[in-house]
DNA sequence: CCTCCACAGGAAGCGCAGGAGT
DNA sequence: ACTCCTGCGCTTCCTGTGGAGG
């Protein structure tokens, strides 16, 4: 295919009318289901139209259940009728995911109302101070959602939250509402009661979609997204029954019928099939593994190729006394220094994290508890990412036989 | 019933890089 | 040039523990 043909293709999709309303930072206009919470979430904040400020928000729901797109949805809603009435409200939205330290969180809500504050170099201090010394200067109501925020107080407390929360006190004019969002309910069990009563002046749980919801979301979204009569008929039930399955994830449902069109589409079918959405559910689940594996540090990869070692390519699960060893092994024939066994031990609890791999802490009794570690990936997706970092080079043709032989052994 | 293995995993703190303010 | 800040990958030191074997 020459390289004018493939732009071509691309250039009058027979499958895609529109693909971006696919993507997973799409907010349509409406919102299929969730009806109910787009309406508590406009009373709750409806009274900052009178410029009072509305009670702080808790959200909870599992991923993919809409959280954040109704949350858009309402605040800008919100913000439109505001400038109708000639009132003054703002919303802010921070991944905290994606920004997830304090400074940072701090530094973007400053940024977003106009106070100037460097990349880095303050103290986080002196970032809020400059964050209430802006705000003490303007008036109007600046709602602030905070989205994803267990990964905050995971990693540093519930120290900003706590300064967030009290923030209006040192305000005069303009007030300050927090919206959290976080999609582990777990974790309010360890907040500060205080930031807890405060933050949960309300709150409200989104449910999971089941299949049949599921299947209108997408049935929307595939109206506007592909051409007409390129879906087959089985492919919308499909991806929602696949997603269904993973605890009603929308986002994954759109995710699995958007790259099942890219592959009709490279495939050069003018149809979308059931056999696409399989494929896209592959290639989705390869793309995570190696994005994963690639942004490793040097040490968690040589872990990982470790744990491929001992494990002979995931057939056999292992124990960290077992992997520390073949660590060993591994740093030697690099001519790099070793880190210690805990630090391996912990590089093996952020690969489970991160669900590359499962590790399981099981008691041997006589013979001492350890954790016991399989893979929870392809293989195969795994080391070829693994190879495309040069430094690893001299020991992956090792991993690999390793992984191989015991594939033998059982064969035989 | 108690022991004691082989670790789990918390806490504190260190050295470094990267970036700012002064 | 110097100080101060933060995050990160890491070390050191530590206490805790399920259950097979005695």
């Amino acid at each position: 295919m020459s390289i004018d043909e493939v732009f071509r293709r691309i250039l009058r999709s027979k499958i895609f009318k529109n693909r971006k309303v696919l993507m997973p930072d799409y907010i349509p206009n409406e919102l299929p289901h969730r009806e109910k919470e787009i309406e508590r979430i406009a009373i709750t904040l409806a009274p900052a139209l009178r410029g009072d400020r509305p009670n702080n928000l808790f959200i909870y729901g599992l991923t993919g259940t809409g959280k954040t797109a109704v949350v858009k949805y309402v605040l800008s809603r919100l913000e439109a009728k505001a400038l109708e009435l000639g009132s003054k409200v703002k919303g802010i939205y921070v991944n905290v995911r994606h920004r997830d330290t304090p400074y940072r969180i701090l530094a973007d809500i400053a940024l977003e109302i106009g106070a100037k504050v460097p990349f880095t170099g303050l103290s986080t201090g002196e970032v809020f101070g400059r964050l209430v010394s802006k705000l003490r200067g303007l008036d109007g109501i600046y709602i602030i959602v905070l989205d994803e925020i267990d990964f905050l107080i995971r990693k540093h407390g519930d120290d900003v939250l706590y300064k967030l929360t009290r923030i209006n006190e040192l305000l005069d004019k303009a007030k300050v509402s927090i919206i959290g969002i976080t999609n582990s309910v777990k974790f309010v069990e360890n907040l500060d009661p205080r930031v807890r009563s405060s933050l949960g002046e309300e709150e409200m749980v989104f449910p999971p979609y089941n299949a049949e919801q599921l299947r209108d979301i997408l049935a929307q979204r595939a109206r506007m997204a592909f051409r007409e009569n390129v879906l087959e008929r089985d492919v919308i039930p499909l991806c929602a029954a696949l997603a269904a399955r993973e605890h009603g994830d929308a986002r994954r449902a759109l995710d699995l019928l958007r790259v099942a069109g890219e592959i009709a589409e490279r495939l050069g079918d003018d149809k979308v099939r059931k056999e696409h959405v399989m494929l896209a559910r592959e290639e989705i689940e390869r793309d995570r593994v190696a994005d994963v594996v690639r942004s490793l540090p040097l040490h968690s990869k040589l872990v990982l190729a470790a744990i491929l070692a001992a494990s002979g390519g995931g057939r056999v699960a292992v124990t960290t006394g077992e992997i520390y060893e073949w660590y060993k092994k591994i740093v030697k024939l690099l001519d790099i220094e070793e880190v210690t066994f805990r630090r391996v031990s912990g590089i093996i609890g952020e690969l489970d994290m991160l669900g590359i791999i499962q590790a399981r802490v099981i008691s041997r009794g006589r013979y001492g508890k350890t954790r016991i570690i399989s893979t929870a990936a392809d293989p195969k997706t795994m080391l070829a990412s693994l190879e495309e970092d040069p430094m690893l080079d001299p020991v992956l043709e090792i991993v690999e036989r390793e992984a191989l032989s015991k594939d033998e052994r059982n064969n035989r």
